[in-house]
DNA sequence: AGAGGTACCTGGCAGC
DNA sequence: TGCTGCCAGGTACCTC
């Protein structure tokens, strides 16, 4: 479900919630996620403050003065806050009750997702020590995508939806954004040039951005902190679109399967 | 080191 | 209506 926007969004939706809060009580009622929920969360957060929130990658990061809880939404995971907390439905794997009264509740179907807990800084954790830079940030710079593509043979797409080069550019975004740079995704990245990532880079700022602006993607089901859906489906230009006429030259938009991930383009103007 | 494939899990939908 | 198969927004981890 949820790319880089969802999860900002998210995180920007229950932060002035919770932020200077105090844990009154946790509920786990499934421990068995991505990874394990750790057994000692809840005794370490109960009746710390939450001091803030902040992202890294798609991993949302809540700050307590004794360590941080991290947490991640995998591809089916959503976070809400609720001011009456109705009983927990089907897949309402994590409770968190603050002292304000309102709940933050963890919701997972398909349980890609993982709650976890570390005293480490958390950018020392395993988990986000190999991440690239953040897209939205001046760390992330065309003359940095240019050389990380060079002798890479693997697919743009798969490139840049690689981790370790930038972070936070799923399957939807990573579309959208060789879309409006006219590269086809299937083509080598070492065959792209100096150009070719500039127009990229700054492609994948703006897509990214605008977004975010409009919180976030809805596919199926995806809401909001606050339970609405974000709006960002009617801005795709390619994704999801195959058979439809490109807006860019009328072409008809293809589909084709890269890194067993489906992936949109128009063959008419991409190359 | 890089590339490719597998695994984790449930729900929704198309097709029969 | 009910079954089966396929697909889905992520990413760690394994092998080659």
């Amino acid at each position: 479900m949820p790319e880089l926007p969802e999860v900002e969004t998210s995180c920007r939706g229950i932060s002035p919630h919770i932020s200077g809060h105090s844990v009154s009580s946790v509920t786990i009622r499934q421990k068995k996620l991505r990874y394990p929920v750790p057994d000692e969360l809840e005794s370490e957060i109960t009746n710390q403050r939450l001091n803030d929130i902040t992202r890294r990658a798609k991993y949302m990061l809540f700050h307590f003065p004794n360590g941080t809880m991290i947490m991640h939404l995998g591809m089916s995971g959503s976070v809400r806050i609720l001011e009456n907390p109705t009983e927990a439905q089907k897949h309402d794997h994590v409770d968190i009750v603050f002292d304000n009264q309102k709940t933050l509740r963890f919701h997972d179907p398909r349980r890609f997702g993982m709650v976890l807990w570390t005293t480490q800084p958390p950018e020392q954790h395993a988990l986000l020590t190999k991440l690239g830079p953040e897209p939205l940030t001046d760390t992330f710079t065309s003359d940095y995508l240019f050389k990380q593509s060079r002798k890479r043979k693997t697919t743009t797409k798969q490139f840049i939806m690689d981790n370790a080069v930038v972070v936070g550019v799923g399957n939807i975004y990573a579309s959208e954004s060789l879309f409006l740079s006219s590269i086809r995704p299937g083509r080598a990245a070492m065959r792209l040039t100096r150009k070719d990532c500039e127009t990229l880079t700054q492609n994948i700022k703006t897509v990214l951005s605008d977004a975010i602006k409009q919180g976030g993607t809805t596919l199926r089901d995806f809401t909001n902190s606050e339970g609405k859906p974000g709006y960002f489906a009617q801005s795709l230009n390619v994704y999801g679109r195959a058979g439809d006429e490109c807006p860019r030259c009328g072409n008809t938009i293809k589909a084709k399967v890269i890194g067993q991930r489906n992936t949109f383009y128009c063959p008419g103007c991409q190359r």
